[in-house]
DNA sequence: CAAGCCATAAACCTA
DNA sequence: TTATGGCTTG
């Protein structure tokens, strides 16, 4: 009996096809890592590749500390030094060796979003570019899908061909790519298109990573761009030994770059490619699974397959619609709650899904208040904040100082009186001379603009080298420690004595644990090697699944997660597929929603919940929504749709059939009226005279309700807040 | 010349 | 509802 006697029949064809092209199509929940780990295994074990001779590539670290984490306990000995990462750490270790023959330097720093946002309004001054006119956001995105493509700054210029906005970008784009040199800095996208011009232009570099990496598999394959293709073709195009999983219905990152033909078209670049199936599914029960497999048949443009499980069929799917969002998370996190005190889960168990991380705000509050420990997938991401980059741009400094970026962020942070005057000028005299920012700080007494200005710059210059010359010498936690300690960072914090400013010292608290951990987990830490590992943290890299926790996320950062209990909130119109791809000309647009929603509903084993609202606030305003074209392509005899929880806390009216109810809420237009003044019937719950709560105002007395068109207009004398008319619909208030 | 205040615009998903 | 930029004041 062999470790390899587990598998099924496809499974053990995608282990044992070792040599050549393979392409393995791989539906949710098919055991696709266990095929992965299970192959490198037999290529050690029973082929005796070395190790040594095998990259995998993922598409988090997090998976890709899972994999090694497998493959170590498949494997006896050697598994460590099996190339397990991500297509942006694979490249910077890459770079870091050899992009000095690119004219970089090997020190250098990687920009995240902020960073380019902020280059990028600097060349637009520059190049008087209206930001009106053009966003700087639409200049990046564009600049990025240029670099996604392989399109060099030359290139793309040749492409305007008298397109006047286009120009501009070309113009941008070429300006920038000047800039991130002359900063030494590398942005994401780069990581991966420098690689791939280090290996066009330096053909002993690539032959030697081909003899390195004989065997190469990347996973995810759906949602690599062409440069990442790129990448690994001319890695592979000497042993051929490509390896690639991937699911079409999988693919959600068009927006990103991903390009779906790098599946569909694997065969026409690899003729000899062999295809492989994996339609079993070993995660959801049949109900769950039926219901993914009738959504996602609504796309055209994919691959036919059809999963199919040896699961139980499993409990219905849960659909229930609420009025309005508050209601929504007051039910699921009530649901959630009752599950665990009854036994029939942990926290860990479940999961709320949903479409933009604006959604999380209400079901942080609805937790935080019935105390049910979670944890926030994504949102403002830990190295964003502003007192972490801050500090991290001190350490950047330190590290690299031709990184202007850096050096401006922190230059008057904390206060050192120098303004936008100040730093124009002296950005001014190193343009002119050629030099780095950092430098013309160094010679600030030569610049004549200055005058008194000189005099400020002078202490921080000396601070700044101070650093550096520590820096030989002290631990980068101590060096840290140094740099809190002479700028005041935390003191200032302190004094403020605020909730944010405490909120910002435990960030910063947090900040220093990472860099001990780091700095005790590994054997020769450096500040360089700091910087890069915090560069290229995902937020979902940092779950900790031991810890007993909901999690909630945004669909994309589930992709290869799975969860026991799911929730999937806002499936609404509007939502969820969002207004975006409704409006959009591309019917593409929606099909990837669509495929967003069966990775959603894919990432749940037992127990599936669709909620929706039907009036919910987007950024100040109020929307109404109908129930999301999703869940009207799930077959109705799969769900159970329950009773609202409006209708369960009136218990006096008779609550419609579930059948009536989902007829309802599919045929219901944006907004119906008539379901309002069934509302209106039932809703009050108090009269004049009586005494009611609001959320906000507190408690009052109820003087006057008038009957307002679709609504009553309910006039309250509260204690506190005085008298204030509202809408009973909007007002939620409760008898007491 | 810098710091604070007010008006205004903009909002998806991300390594 | 929040972030950004312009404007005013010290």
């Amino acid at each position: 009996m062999s470790i390899y006697d587990t598998l099924n029949s496809q499974q053990q064809e995608a282990v044992f096809r070792t040599e050549g092209p393979v392409l393995i199509l791989a539906g949710a929940g098919s055991g696709k890592t266990r095929v992965l780990t299970h192959r490198i295994a037999y290529l050690i074990e029973e082929k005796g590749v070395n190790p040594w001779n095998i990259m995998a590539i993922t598409f988090t670290n997090k998976a890709a500390e899972e994999m090694r984490d497998r493959v170590d306990k498949l494997v006896g000995f050697g598994a460590e030094s099996v190339w397990v990462s991500t297509f942006h750490s694979s490249c910077v270790r890459i770079l870091r060796r050899y992009i000095d023959r690119l004219g970089y330097s090997n020190n250098f720093t990687i920009y995240d979003t902020d960073d380019q946002k902020t280059l990028m309004k600097d060349i637009c001054k520059r190049l008087n570019i209206d930001t009106k006119v053009y966003k700087e956001r639409a200049i990046m995105s564009a600049v990025s899908s240029a670099k996604d493509e392989l399109i060099s700054p030359e290139a793309y210029e040749l492409s305007t061909m008298g397109d006047f906005g286009k120009k501009k970008i070309a113009l941008a784009y070429k300006e920038y790519q000047k800039q991130l040199k002359k900063n030494n800095a590398l942005d994401f996208d780069d990581l991966i298109v420098k690689t791939v011009e280090l290996f066009q232009a330096c053909p002993d570099v690539l032959e030697s990573y081909q003899e390195r990496f004989r065997y190469l598999m990347v996973d995810e394959y759906q949602d690599t761009n062409t440069a990442q293709f790129k990448f690994v073709s001319l890695l592979a195009s000497k042993y051929q030994n490509l390896c690639v999983v991937g699911d079409d219905d999988q693919s959600i990152y068009k927006f990103r770059g991903a390009n779906i033909g790098n599946i569909l078209g694997y065969e026409k670049v690899f003729p000899n490619a062999k295809v492989i199936k994996l339609e079993q599914n070993y995660r959801s029960t049949q109900n769950i699974l039926n219901s993914a497999n009738e959504v996602i048949r609504n796309n055209l443009g994919r691959k036919s397959k059809t999963l199919w499980t040896d699961n139980e069929e499993g409990a219905l799917l849960h659909f229930r619609q609420f009025m309005n969002g508050f209601e929504e998370a007051e039910y699921i996190t009530g649901d959630i709650s009752q599950k665990v005190r009854e036994g029939e889960c942990s926290y860990k168990d479940c999961a709320i899904l949903y479409r933009t991380n604006a959604q999380s705000r209400l079901f942080e509050e609805k937790f935080l208040m019935s105390n049910i420990p979670y944890k926030m997938v994504g949102g403002v991401n830990f190295y964003a904040r502003k007192e972490i980059k801050d500090l991290l741009a001190y350490l950047k400094t330190v590290d690299n100082a031709r990184d202007d970026i850096a050096v401006r962020r922190i230059i008057n942070v904390p206060k050192r009186g120098i303004g936008l005057t100040t730093i124009t000028r002296v950005q001014d005299y190193a343009d002119a001379n050629g030099i780095s920012f950092y430098d013309a700080l160094r010679t600030a007494d030569e610049i004549p603009s200055l005058g008194r200005g000189a005099a400020k710059i002078r202490p921080f210059v000396t601070f700044i080298q101070s650093l550096r010359s520590k820096a030989e010498y002290l631990s980068v936690t101590e060096l840290l420690d140094d740099i809190i300690e002479e700028t005041g960072y935390v003191a200032d914090l302190k004094a403020e004595d605020t909730d944010e400013a405490n909120a910002r010292i435990e960030n910063i608290d947090e900040l220093i644990t990472k860099v001990v951990t780091y700095e005790e987990g590994t054997d020769t830490p450096s500040l360089g090697e700091f910087l890069e590992e915090v560069a290229l943290i995902a937020d979902i890299d940092t779950v900790d699944s031991n810890s007993d926790r909901v999690l909630m996320m945004t669909l994309h950062s589930a992709k290869g997660l799975e969860f026991p209990y799911v929730y999937m909130a806002g499936m609404e119109d509007g939502i969820f597929p969002s207004y975006m791809t409704i409006v959009a000309d591309d019917p593409t647009e929606i099909e990837e929603e669509r495929r967003l929603c069966y990775v959603g509903i894919t990432r749940a084993m037992k127990d599936l919940t669709l909620t929706c609202a039907q009036q919910r606030m987007i950024r100040g305003e109020t929307q109404y929504n109908k129930v999301s074209r999703f869940i009207r392509e799930i077959p109705r005899e799969l769900v159970d749709m329950g009773q609202s929880f409006q209708e369960r806390k009136v218990k006096d009216i008779p609550l419609p059939s579930g059948f009536q109810q989902m007829r309802q809420a599919f045929k219901s237009q944006a907004f119906q009226p008539r379901q309002f003044e069934v509302k209106k019937s039932e809703g009050l719950s108090y009269g004049v005279g009586d005494t009611v709560k609001h959320i906000k105002f507190g408690v009052g007395i109820v003087e006057n309700i008038a009957e307002g068109g679709k609504d009553y207009e309910v006039t309250v004398n509260f204690d506190k807040a005085g008298v204030k008319k509202m809408f009973a619909s909007f007002a939620k208030l409760k008898k007491i």
